[in-house]
This record gives C-alpha cells, structure tokens and sequence, in this order.
DNA sequence: CTAAGCCATCCTATGTCATG
DNA sequence: CATGACATAGGATGGCTTAG
C-alpha cells in the first residue's frame, strides 16, 4: 500500500518558519503533533504506551504519522490530564468505559465518571492535581465535544470544532498564569529579602 | 496485643541523555 | 526522529522494631 501521508501547500507557520501546513485528514508527525498540543514529544510517545488506542501509522524507520483521529484522541487524553486533572488511570478508565466511543465521545463527566474519578483521587488521596485554585480558575467539564457531532463530516479536529473548550481552556491558561506569576513575585520578594 | 515510628521498596508521570 | 535506560519527587505500601 502507498499510504504516502498527504501534505498540504506550505504556508509559514506563527514564527515564521516555513512550515507545511497540513489538512485535516493529513497525517501529521509526531514534532507536529507535539507543537499542536504543546506536549514534548516524548510525552506522546509515553502515552502511546499507556494508552493502546493511540496507534501512529509507522513507516519505514519507525516514523510515527499521527491520523486526525489519533490528534483528536491525544487532544482529548491531554485535556483530561492537563486541563480536568485526571490522571492516566482515570482517563484509560474514561477511555475504556467509553467503550467503542472515541475522542469525540468521550462521556462529558457524567457524574458517574467524575465520581469514579474522584473516588479513585481519593483513595489515592490525590489532591485534585494541577490543583487549580478553585476560587479561582473556572470549572472546565469535559466538552462533549458537540461541534463534532456532524457524523461523516470534516474531522472535528478543526478550529471552529472545537474552538469552545479551546477557549476555556485558554482562559483557564491565562488565569493559571497569572496566578503563577503572583507567586513567582512572592517567591522573588522573598528571596530578596534572604539575600540582604 | 496493639499502636506508633522508622525504613526500604515500589509506583506514578514524566524528564533527560545516549545512541542509532 | 526512534528506542531504551536511567533519574526524579512525592506518595503509597509493607515489614520490622519498640513501647505501653
């Protein structure tokens, strides 16, 4: 089979490099898939091993060539660790209990599920992790993802598909920096203080 | 016998480095 | 860009000892 991965007209990219921008249905590599979701590269090859649904086409050499369906369920899986706080535990669970159900399906924390989760957190006593301060950041539940409900469709992988939970997920960002930045101010004052 | 304290080991979720 | 080995930090777990 010549399942040569289909590229695009190149268009420079957002720093100027002149980058192959790509289609949705195009295969991407795994540095692309990295920028695209701000993950090292060596994360996603970790999470293929603990996700067994992640399967990269593999070429000659072991290249990986991520299918759109592949992006959309390691946009999903890094928004459950990153964005909602699951661990890879819970979202193999979410994953496995979704049964046939992939990314764009992923149960939308039914309360079963957050329950589940939280059950899980609290036997492991984990403290609800990248511990948003709750006061403060917004509450993200998991998207459902409803652009994507266009069945035999564009790939919900592009913009306007998921652009909702893009954008609270952005401001969730935002606010997570500023809140680091008010500590990295205290954490500075206090050092000066040290020094004298 | 039981509770408490200490220590070693394992696990998780990556991160780093070497080498091909 | 790939794989594999090793490192890391914090928490969980289990075994052993000691004191009441």
């Amino acid at each position: 089979m010549t399942d040569e991965p289909h590229r695009h007209e190149s268009t420079p990219d957002e720093h100027g490099r002149n980058r192959v921008r790509k289609s949705a249905e195009a295969y991407r590599t795994i540095s692309e898939v990295a920028d695209e979701l701000h993950v090292p590269q060596h994360v996603l090859r970790f999470w293929e091993t603990k996700f067994p649904r992640i399967k990269p086409l593999k070429r000659g050499g072991g290249r990986r060539y991520y299918r759109p369906d592949d992006v959309l369920l390691l946009q999903r899986i890094a928004d459950l660790l990153y964005i909602q706080g699951y661990t890879i535990k819970g979202v193999q669970r979410l994953l496995r209990e979704s049964g046939g159900l992939l990314h764009d399906e992923i149960p939308p924390a039914s309360e079963e599920e957050r329950a589940a989760s939280a059950a899980e957190r609290a036997r492991a006593d984990i403290p609800a992790p990248p511990a948003p301060r709750p006061d403060r950041l917004p509450e993200l539940p998991i998207d459902p993802a409803p652009a994507t409900s266009n069945p035999g469709h564009a790939p919900a992988a592009m913009p306007d598909a998921d652009s909702a939970p893009l954008e609270r997920a952005r401001a969730a960002t935002a606010l997570l920096r500023a809140a680091m930045a008010s500590v990295l101010a205290e954490l500075e004052d206090l050092r000066a203080s040290l020094d004298k």
